[in-house]
DNA sequence: ACCCAAAGGTAGGATTTCCGACTATTTTAT
DNA sequence: ATAAAATAGTCGGAAATCCTACCTTTGGGT
C-alpha cells in the first residue's frame, strides 16, 4: 500500500459535520451520499483491478469481454458497445485496439454497411472472461458483506438514483 | 453529449439478468450493487464536472481546496493531505502544481521538519472554493431526487459497505 | 437523381491517476 | 554514535479517459 492511511475515524462523516456547522445542513446528506460513493467506487475498483490482474485485464477491458461474451454472435459493432457501456467512441477504440493486441478479439467489417466495424470475441478471450468472472464472482461479488435484505435495499435505492439522474429513460 | 444513448431500459438489469441465467444468482446482487456504484459514480462526476467548469476546477481540486479551507491554519503537509483523500502522492503533487499554476494555494516549507511542505490555501483559492461550494450544494447535493428517509437509508448502508471493506477501521 | 446532414470510426492532444525509482531528511535500534 | 529504516516529496513513464477535428459511407429530402 503506497498511499498512508493515518485518518480520522470516517473523513466523510466529518466533512458532513463541517457541512452542517458551515450552515449547509439542507446539502450535506446529499454531499455524503455523494462523497460516500465516490469512495465506495475506488473501493472497490482497486479490488477488482487487483483479482483482474493475474489475467492482465482491467475492469474496462474486463466488462467490454463480458459484454461480448453474452451476444448472441459474440460480436457487435464499436458503436453498439460504446452505447451499452456508455463510454466515448474514442475509449472504444482504444479498449479495442488493446484487446486486440492480446489477442482476445478480432475486427470484422460489418457485411452491409461500409462505415461499421464488428468487434468478434475470440475463444482465448472467452476463456479468459470466463475465468475472470469466476474469480469475481468468488472473490467480490458474492459477498459484500452486507446481508441479503441490505443489500436488496441498496440496489433498489441506487437504481432510483440513477433512475433519478436519467439513467434509465431514454430507451430511443 | 458525444455518447450516443440507444439502450435498453436497463443495462445494469439486463445484465444481472445474464448473471442469473449463467447459475451465478448468488454474486447477481453483488454485481449489480457494484456496477450500479461504478455508473452513478461516473454520473455524478459528469454533473459536477460541468458545474466545476466555470471556476477552472475538476472534483479532486476542488476536493483538495474544501479540505484546505476546512483546516484551522489554512495550510497542511502534502502528506496528511494525501492520507485524508486518500490518494498517491504523487497525485497529491501534481495536484498542488495545477493549484499553485492557478494562484488558490501556495508551497511553503515546514518550520522544523526539513522533510515536510505545506500547502497553503490562498485567499482567491478561498474565494473560488466558496463560490463553488454554494454551486454544488444548490444544484447537485441539495436534492439527489430522493426522499429525506431514503437519503438516510441510503447513506447509512454505503457506510455499512465502506466499513465492510475496511474504509473506517485503522485508525492509527 | 443529387446534395447535405447524420452516423461510424479513428488520429492527435490534454488531463488525471497510479507505479517504480530516486533524493533528502528524520527517527530508531544496536 | 552510527548504521539502518522510515518518512516526505518529486520525476519519468504507463494507462485510461475524454474532447475536437477529420474522413468515409449512408440515407433522407427535395
Amino acid at each position: 500500500m503506497t498511499i498512508p492511511n493515518t485518518r480520522l475515524s470516517d473523513p466523510i462523516a466529518e466533512a458532513r459535520r463541517q457541512w452542517v456547522e458551515h450552515g449547509w445542513a439542507d446539502a450535506s446528506t446529499g454531499m455524503a451520499i455523494v462523497t460516500s460513493i465516490t469512495r465506495a467506487e475506488q473501493l472497490f475498483l482497486k479490488t477488482i483491478d487487483a483479482e483482474l490482474r493475474p489475467f492482465d485485464l482491467s475492469f474496462s477491458r474486463y466488462e467490454f469481454l463480458r459484454l461480448l461474451a453474452f451476444t448472441r454472435q459474440g460480436a457487435l459493432p464499436l458503436s453498439k458497445a460504446s452505447a451499452r457501456l456508455q463510454v466515448h467512441p474514442t475509449t472504444v477504440t482504444s479498449t479495442v485496439d488493446r484487446l486486440e493486441d492480446q489477442g482476445f478479439v478480432q475486427r470484422v467489417p460489418h457485411p452491409t454497411d461500409r462505415r461499421t466495424t464488428l468487434v468478434e470475441i475470440l475463444p482465448e478471450g472467452r476463456r479468459v472472461v470466463d475465468a475472470a468472472t469466476s474469480t469475481l464472482n468468488a472473490a467480490v461479488f458474492a459477498s459484500l458483506g452486507l446481508s441479503e435484505s441490505e443489500a436488496s435495499s441498496l440496489l433498489e435505492l441506487l437504481t432510483r438514483l440513477r433512475a433519478a439522474h436519467g439513467d434509465l429513460d431514454e430507451k430511443v
